[in-house]
RNA sequence: GUGGAUGUAGCUCAGUCGGUAGAGCACCAGUUUGUGGCACUGGUGGUCGCGGGUUCGAUCCCCGUCGUCCACCCCA
């Protein structure tokens, strides 16, 4: 007594009853349009080496720079849970050594992220995601498929959403690109705000998606990267256009859309939700050729995308519960044992509620229907005295009596 | 990290110009003989977030703290 009382900490959350349900329905639905795109299941670790994400998130970006979960295991071992799923999975990739095989690799996770943050809606500390990894196949159509599954998995949910696409280019045409910019930043430098004058030096690019409106209109003359693709970036990215016009998926070209993370380049992409607040993103991914590379395995072109399952949480819909299974009950001690022996055997394919107390029919029918049963099975004095079961189906109000040894289970 | 709002039954909220609280929903039980969803009646349930201060007295006023929500920021 007088200890006090232990809440979840700060941003996490309890997932129960409609919530898990919900969380549950996702997941599944992913799944199964995912396996459909040859996406088979990895699970990989939830702590790895700090030096993980430091290297290919980059120590640039907030989700590494601050809001990491990071410490030092009894090991002595700088460790961090993971801000997000792409980092570990291509540890995992090239810790396997798939990397040595010249194939396609496409994996799908899902699971909780940790991101030390200020909690608003649809952002927690502890949240998860549902995301894809694609290792070995560099055609753009890999990334219109890819966009394509994402659809698949949206309407399946029923939730409306705007894809924004860009090109981020290559390790060809981007560094020159940057320079470009840098230079025409450093023009405007006075007018722009304080975290894009340090942007400047650190991630350039990052500027480009500065939410400032000041910033954003000095921006507009600035030097654009779908100017200055490379022929092959530059065709890629009319061709991704062009299929997804041939399937009529509606996008828009967002040319200051740039992914947060430092790993990405070529096809950027996001799916926004206009319904559920501040924090729209529902969808993000693209593509990170140089990743694999970077972290020492052998080059290897990817891409990949996450899904924030919290964040469309409110959006999706439940499918409407049926009843289902079985409830007994009982008016006399003796019955319940009886009752006991039945609940045994239908469990075995049964959704099955066995109820304990001795109660009124009324109150047993009251109970059965509270629960979404859809057959009662009841032992009265009668049924007692007769060795009889009364059983009613509650959607069709059928009732009969049959001797307790005539009970078939199925 | 910054700003705004907020914290009263399981849930959604009302209320006391300072005298220790109420509704709806939910839950339980009844509405006479063994028939559910509706209706009616009754009942259980709150040290009014926590800690200090002012006061004869605080859930209400003041300060602090913690949590929650929303926005900035960031991102899924």
């Amino acid at each position: 007594m007088g200890a006090k009382m232990i809440n979840p900490l700060r941003g996490m959350k309890d997932l129960i009853f409609e919530d898990s349900q919900k969380f549950v329905h996702i997941v599944t639905t992913a799944i199964k349009i995912s396996k459909n795109y040859g996406y088979s299941y990895i699970e990989i670790p939830i702590l790895e080496e700090t030096a993980l994400f430091k290297r290919s998130v980059g120590e640039s970006s907030d989700i590494v720079g601050k809001e990491m979960y990071q410490f030092q295991d009894k090991g002595d071992n700088d460790v961090c849970m993971r801000p997000e799923g792409t980092a570990g999975i291509v540890r995992a990739f090239i810790s396997n050594k798939l990397d040595r095989q010249d194939s396609t690799f496409r994996f799908y996770y899902y699971g909780p992220m940790f991101r030390y943050e200020r909690p608003q809606k649809g952002r927690l500390r502890s949240f998860h995601q549902f995301g894809c990894e694609s290792f070995g196949e560099a055609s753009v159509y890999e990334d219109f498929m890819i966009i394509c599954m994402i659809k698949d998995i949206f309407n399946a949910l029923d939730i409306n959403f705007a894809l924004k696409i860009n090109s981020l280019g290559c390790k060809d045409c981007m560094p020159p690109y940057r320079v470009k910019l840098v230079s025409f930043l450093s023009d405007i430098k006075d007018e722009l705000c304080e975290d894009c004058k340090r942007r400047i030096d650190i991630n350039p690019i990052r500027v480009l998606d500065c939410k400032i409106e000041r910033c954003q209109s000095m921006l507009c003359n600035s030097p654009k990267l779908i100017d200055n693709l490379c022929e092959v970036c530059d065709s890629d990215f009319e061709k991704l256009k062009s299929l997804l016009d041939s399937v009529n998926i509606e996008y828009e070209c967002d040319t200051n859309l740039v992914r947060g993370l430092d790993y990405y380049n070529k096809t950027a992409f996001e799916f926004i939700s206009s319904e559920i607040g501040s924090q729209s993103a529902i969808a993000g991914g693209g593509r990170y050729d140089r990743l694999v590379e970077f972290l020492d395995g052998k080059s290897t072109p990817a891409i990949g995308f996450a899904i924030g399952i919290e964040r469309i949480m409110d959006l999706v819909q439940l499918p409407q519960a049926k009843r289902e299974g079985f409830y007994l009950g009982s008016m006399n001690e003796k019955g319940i044992e009886n009752l006991c022996a039945i609940s045994l055997n239908l469990v075995k394919n049964n959704k099955v509620t066995l109820e304990y107390k001795v109660k009124s029919l009324k109150s047993h029918l009251k109970s059965a229907d509270k629960i979404g049963a859809k057959i009662i099975i009841f032992i009265g004095d009668d049924e007692l005295a007769n060795e009889t079961l009364w059983i009613k189906d509650l959607e069709t109000k059928e009732e009969k009596i049959i001797r307790i040894d005539e009970l078939e289970f199925s």
